[in-house]
DNA sequence: AACTAGACGCCTC
DNA sequence: GAGGCGTCTAGTT
């Protein structure tokens, strides 16, 4: 199995609501130090509708970036019922830990 | 070989 | 105590 498709069967355990950060993904898949590639894989997901890149946000609760915009990124997580904080997000809340 | 959607530590204010 | 800068890692292109 590829990195990428573990960093996708990762992302994809996410429930709606919840987030999770690079390096839990990272942390999932086996390489707990694979942090930026995990976004890197994300950014260039093969299948972008079955894994929810922008529920994937940084360790220091930022959003991160985003293909479609690191904007658009927030507003969806806003949809999805996450509060975001001064451009922030509540790991402690939303964090997902599986 | 160079880049990246990160993480951590250290330094400064 | 908060913010900024610099450094390192892992994987992809």
């Amino acid at each position: 199995m590829n990195f990428s498709e573990k960093v996708f069967k990762a992302v994809k355990r996410i429930p709606k609501g919840s987030v999770s950060t690079y390096s839990e993904i990272a942390e999932i898949i086996g390489n707990p130090d694979a942090s930026r590639a995990v976004g890197n894989a994300l950014n260039k997901n093969p299948t972008p509708i079955i894994v929810p890149c922008h529920r994937v946000v940084r360790s220091d609760g930022k959003a991160g970036g985003f293909a479609k915009g690191t904007k658009k990124k927030i507003e969806l997580l806003r949809k999805e019922g996450i509060e975001i904080k001064n451009n922030k997000i509540d790991l402690e809340k939303f964090g997902c830990k599986f």
